[in-house]
RNA sequence: GCUGGUGUGGCGAAAUGGCAGACGCACGGGACUCAAAAUCCCGCGAGGGCAACUUCAUGUGGGUUCGACUCCCACCACCAGCACCA
């Protein structure tokens, strides 16, 4: 294969756009907004992978075309510069974060360059940047005075390969995101966002965007929202009481014990003395266990006995407390009530430490086996017997309500977010520790506080600025006494929650961003990145972004309007690409060996934009055929004299106006793939065409001006050039997209099938748009037809116009 | 375990409830050529038939409908998210 795209083109077109500042953003232009953002990337080493290309070219189409469509598109760019990775490498190297971090900055620069996409440059923001970690400490304050930043001793997910705390999300399964090791629990004092403050309104605002269902299922699930109801508990002997949440306070007859988490405050004061020994046990074990292990559900049922008993809110029976790992602290009360005959947990532990099983849940199918875990008729419960499960809540709850004993109540399974990190490469919390005055926030005017350059970055478990003196001595901002600086730096996560607005602003020094611009061109229309961050990222910047915009400085409640997922390239294996795997592919050798449009287009052309695939290359030569087709067409047309035949071809014309209706439409849902597959149909059309001698050039030169448009946005150096080489002198885009009239989308004369009862049994060609009585006649004059309904009785005649007549005997 | 998603030729994949397999890859045949490459044309789900044609086909089994890849129910397989969440 030996084609013959010129790459110079791209090397001449990346220049003479710089050069005229194509792609200058301007944010004055009255123009309609449209902000395209792809998720930033973090800055490894390496050179751009498949994945990178993947995200950011293709997109890089989309708005290409909006932009032809009349809009005023900001797509920027830039670098997720802080975390782990960069601080690793330190350690292992002895490089310093803040120099490896800014070489690869500018290695992915250059690269991206490369794409030939429409970014400014000058809009580009790194989050490690003291321009806009500086701001990165103005939303933790603004979090801060808002109550929505405090500190507490909390049990925490720490990774001792990492050695740091994690947060919930970057902990699920037990094991750290990054490393795979097992997450150990350790009590620290830590940052926490009270995300859980908006627990509903994160639900809720999931109703009014256009989201993947899969990812608001995700944030669903996450947030955990659960009805259900509150239950107090009197101790015997204790003026404290035991709350506790259920979901099932129908089988509020049947508690036969009440469980408190191991970690739960009461516990200290109702344990026995006599029992003192076994509980304290007990928790020293439970403690020592693994995240992993803890939360196993095949794992048998472990806990201790108390001494203690409960009293029973209705019927004032006396019911042992015990502690178990079973129930989680972090988790609606961390205490709940034991209903054996009714949950299987309940069930597993009374039988082990030999309880008392009460069934007052009849199964409505008559079986008698236990546990039943379903809803059905109460029994042994007295005054409720025979009422249905969801009857009996109501009454239940009303009961324990006049009794103060309890109400309906919702708790969720999120948990405040964990922003501490006992690391080095972060934005610092702007926070000191005073002698005297305690806790305080670093003013505004004193940001930002500046991460030093001189540190030690062996791990210990405490972050390096621990032991950097010049940064830790300072002095209280409103005592002026001495004072410590917190060493912990914010979860990188804080960076990326907001950083869509400062996108609009970069370089604003008097605040994170002017609230005129951020209203004029917020929310994002239209969010590209991975379904990964589904729990993380976009779950903390929707929390951020209502936060600021419960406290003005932004307007409306969801940063991101519509949401698209890229799907992932795969190895050829099929397995994940990974340096380990030795199945990474390199985008830049097919770059440099069939120029990046061509490779654009393939990955456009190869793979659904969502879904992705195990990467092949078995259809990039095609394309690169197609680009040679393509340059026949225009060849073709640069040598056509203008002439004066007048004779409209009406199939050329049909072939143009539905190329344009199906690739709008397919390029606006990112189905690049249709889009191109529409856009080879009509090179095959024009090459057909341009075979024929009657051609009339203003026909011709109309409609490979409609072509290059099109394709444009695809392959955005060569079609730049082509417009060139047809004559203009304006870039293509700035010209508009395309548009088609809906009644030459159809040829004269369709082909449509019959079918005698849902069989096909016939093709024939009728005028288009022909109503129903003219294709009933053409279907029944049909003569193979004829042999299939001779003799019966036509029941019905359906009729779907340009396609179909079924014929119902 | 719970909650989703996916399942279509040899392969990547298309199909507002309306002609399944668009567009490609691979493959086969032909044209051009001394020959090859490139290019162009034709064929290409499976079975049966010289043929016109015909039967069966979208994971499996049912259902709704004039008509189902598409909607409903059950099942199987794979993938993903959550997982002792009371």
């Amino acid at each position: 294969m030996d084609f013959n795209y010129d790459k110079s083109i791209d090397d001449k077109w990346r220049k003479l756009w710089e050069e005229k500042k194509t792609y200058k953003f301007d944010k004055n232009s009255d123009k309609p907004k449209y902000y395209l953002l792809e998720m930033f990337s973090y800055p490894s080493g390496s050179k751009l992978h498949m994945g990178h290309w993947w995200n950011y070219s293709l997109p890089d189409s989309f708005g290409r075309m909006k932009r032809m469509q009349g809009y005023n598109v900001f797509q920027p760019v830039g670098f997720d510069a802080f975390g782990l990775p960069a601080e690793n490498y330190a350690i292992k190297t002895g490089i310093h974060p803040k120099d490896s971090t800014q070489k690869n900055i500018e290695t992915m620069e250059e690269q991206l360059k490369q794409l030939g996409a429409t970014y400014d440059w000058d809009y580009e923001i790194k989050t490690n940047e003291e321009e806009y970690y500086k701001w990165t400490q103005w939303v933790f304050l603004k979090l801060y005075e808002k109550g929505l930043a405090y500190r507490k001793d909390a049990p925490v997910n720490y990774c001792p390969h990492c050695q740091t705390v994690l947060a919930n999300e970057q902990a699920s399964g037990g094991e750290c995101e990054r490393c795979h090791t097992k997450v150990e629990h350790k009590h620290l004092t830590q940052w926490f966002f009270k995300i859980t403050d908006y627990a509903e309104r994160l639900l809720d605002g999931l109703k009014d965007i256009d989201w993947p269902e899969k990812t608001k299922r995700i944030q669903t699930n996450w947030i955990g929202k659960n009805t259900g109801a509150k239950v107090v508990f009197d101790i015997e002997g204790h003026d404290e009481k035991i709350e506790v949440f259920t979901t099932r306070v129908d089988t509020l007859m049947g508690v036969t014990y009440v469980v408190l988490a191991p970690e739960n405050k009461l516990v200290d004061i109702i344990t026995t003395p006599q029992q003192k020994e076994v509980v304290e046990k007990y928790r020293q074990d439970v403690l020592h266990l693994s995240e992993i292990d803890r939360t196993s559900t095949v794992r048998e049922k472990t806990g201790a006995f108390t001494g203690a008993y409960a009293i029973h809110p209705l019927t004032k029976t006396h019911v042992p407390v015990y502690i178990s790992d079973y129930v989680l602290e972090s988790y609606g009360t961390g205490a709940v009530m034991a209903v054996p005959a009714h949950d299987e947990r309940d069930y597993a532990f009374a039988n082990k430490f030999g309880l008392e099983i009460k069934r007052v849940i009849k199964n409505p199918n008559g079986d008698e086996t236990l546990p039943f875990t379903d809803a059905g008729v109460l029994v042994n419960s007295g005054e409720f017997d025979g009422l249905s499960s969801q009857d009996a809540k109501e009454k239940i709850v009303k009961k324990l309500e006049s009794k103060g004993a309890g109400e309906k109540t919702t708790t969720y399974r999120l948990r405040d977010w964990l922003v501490s990190r006992q690391r080095y490469w972060g934005a610092p919390i702007p926070v000191v520790y005073c002698e005297h005055c305690g806790i305080v926030p670093v003013p505004e005017s004193e940001l930002p506080v500046r991460l030093p350059y001189n540190v030690d970055f062996k791990p210990t478990g405490k972050s390096p600025l621990y032991y950097c003196d010049e940064f830790v001595n300072t002095t209280c901002p409103k005592c002026h006494g001495k004072a410590k600086r917190e060493t912990d730096t914010l979860d990188t996560f804080v960076c990326s929650s907001w950083y869509y607005l400062r996108y609009l602003d970069p370089h604003n020094s008097k605040m994170p961003f002017d609230k005129k611009v951020t209203d004029k061109f917020m929310p994002v229309d239209k969010y590209v990145g991975g379904v990964e961050h589904a729990a993380m990222h976009l779950l903390y910047s929707r929390f951020v972004y209502k936060a600021l915009s419960d406290m003005g400085y932004v307007s409306g409640q969801e940063p991101f309007k519509s949401l698209i997922h890229q799907g992932t390239i795969l190895g050829a294996d099929g397995q994940k690409m990974s340096k380990s795997l030795g199945n990474t592919v390199s985008a830049d050798e097919y770059v440099a060996k069939f120029g990046s449009d061509v490779f654009r287009t393939y990955l456009g052309f190869g793979f659904s934009y969502t879904e992705g695939g195990p990467w092949s290359d078995d259809g990039i030569l095609a394309i690169n055929k197609f680009f040679q087709k393509i340059a026949k067409v225009f060849e073709n047309f640069y040598n056509l004299k203008e002439n004066d035949n007048k004779n409209i071809d009406e199939e050329l014309e049909v072939w143009l106006n539905k190329t344009i209706k199906s690739v709008t439409a397919d390029m606006e849902n990112f189905q690049f793939n249709t889009s191109i597959a529409r856009l080879m149909e009509l090179t095959s059309a024009i090459a057909k065409y341009q075979q024929n001698n009657q051609i009339n050039y203003s026909q011709e030169k109309y409609t490979v001006e409609a072509y290059a448009k099109l394709l444009a946005p695809l392959m955005p150096h060569y079609m730049e050039d082509v417009w060139q080489k047809l004559g203009h002198s304006a870039s293509i885009f700035d010209e508009s997209w395309p548009t088609y009239d809906e009644a030459k989308t159809l040829t004269k004369n369709v082909e449509i099938a019959i079918q005698v009862n849902g069989q096909i049994r016939a093709r024939i060609n009728i005028p288009a748009d022909s109503g129903e009585d003219d294709m009933k006649k053409f279907a029944l004059e049909t003569e193979t037809v004829q042999k299939y309904i001779d003799g019966k009785t036509i029941r019905k005649i359906i009729c779907i116009k340009n396609r179909l007549v079924n014929i119902v005997i």
